[in-house]
DNA sequence: ACGAGCGCCTGTCGGC
DNA sequence: TGCCGACAGGCGCTCG
């Protein structure tokens, strides 16, 4: 489920839960291995026990846990999802990991596809380091994504998904502010011009907002409570009428993700 | 150094 | 009904 919306739904709900913040926990469960990312097993498990969690934040698609000695970063990739619940719950086919709070509850990290990864680490820039800018940083300028745009001529659609040029967009997001900036996504990073840069920047804030006001988009099992899935304008909806001028959605298969369009509004 | 393609996984859906 | 391929909110690695 995860894109900056969904992301900054569940850190909100994370937030907001009692028992989350200043929570001490007192020991975890891997139920498998491969989504410890670092440090190895046994110091994972050894080392959050006994933290307490100080802060929840978000930076891109990643869930930022504020620990009192390090920071425990999880990225949901696919299908990922995180509940809150008692401890004396039935673990759930696909949980991947379990932090036991001292008050009988726990966070759970549920995987499908095991495509997740949780890091422990005192120094987030071990992880996060490398990526773009916050799409609502106010620093973030049109003019700054026009030269992270111009400087490649790999396809405008595959940049938005790089997250080292913007972080937190994936692919519904992505193919959602093409459409509202009405540019083709597979023009040229070099091809958009400082003013469509402006207005793709002012699309994506736009898009991102109506997805984080909606609790983002549920499709499928994956992911629930978000209502975005039910105001695509465009994603996934091959063949279905454009919301603005009724030509029929196309589907193209961009840098391997399939990108969705209306190609009267979104010209080439 | 950059970009394309594959691999990682499980589940669902449509076609035959 | 069953099987098989296509496809799915992501990203890291390898190779040319």
């Amino acid at each position: 489920m995860p894109e900056l919306p969904e992301v900054e739904t569940i850190v909100r709900s994370l937030r907001n839960k009692p028992g989350i913040l200043g929570r001490r926990i007192t020991s975890a469960q891997v139920l498998w291995a491969r989504t410890i990312a670092v440090p190895e097993l046994d110091e994972f498990t050894q080392r959050i026990s006994g933290q307490t969690i100080v802060a929840v934040e978000r930076r891109g698609k990643f869930i930022v846990i504020r620990l009192s000695a390090d920071a425990l970063l999880i990225h949901l990739r696919m299908s990922g999802d995180i509940r809150v619940e008692s401890e004396v719950e039935p673990v759930q086919k696909h949980d991947r990991l379990l932090l036991n709070f001292g008050n009988c509850t726990r966070l759970a990290f549920n995987d499908t596809r095991k495509f997740g990864r949780v890091w422990l680490t005192p120094d987030i820039t071990t992880v996060v380091g490398e990526l773009g800018p916050e799409p609502f940083d106010f620093e973030l300028t049109g003019d700054m994504l026009f030269s992270r745009l111009q400087r490649s001529s790999r396809c405008v659609k595959t940049l938005l998904l790089d997250q080292s040029v913007i972080a937190g967009v994936g692919n519904i997001y992505s193919d959602e502010a093409l459409h509202r900036a009405r540019l083709h996504p597979a023009l040229s990073g070099k091809q958009v011009t400082l003013e469509q840069s402006k207005s793709l920047l002012a699309a994506i804030r736009e898009t991102l907002t109506e997805g984080i006001a909606r609790n983002g988009a549920s499709i499928d099992w994956v992911y629930r409570g978000g209502d975005f899935q039910n105001h695509f304008r465009v994603y996934q909806r091959t063949g279905k009428p454009c919301p603005v001028c009724g030509t029929k959605i196309e589907r193209r298969v961009i840098g391997q993700r399939s990108s969705h369009f209306c190609p009267h509004c979104q010209p080439l």
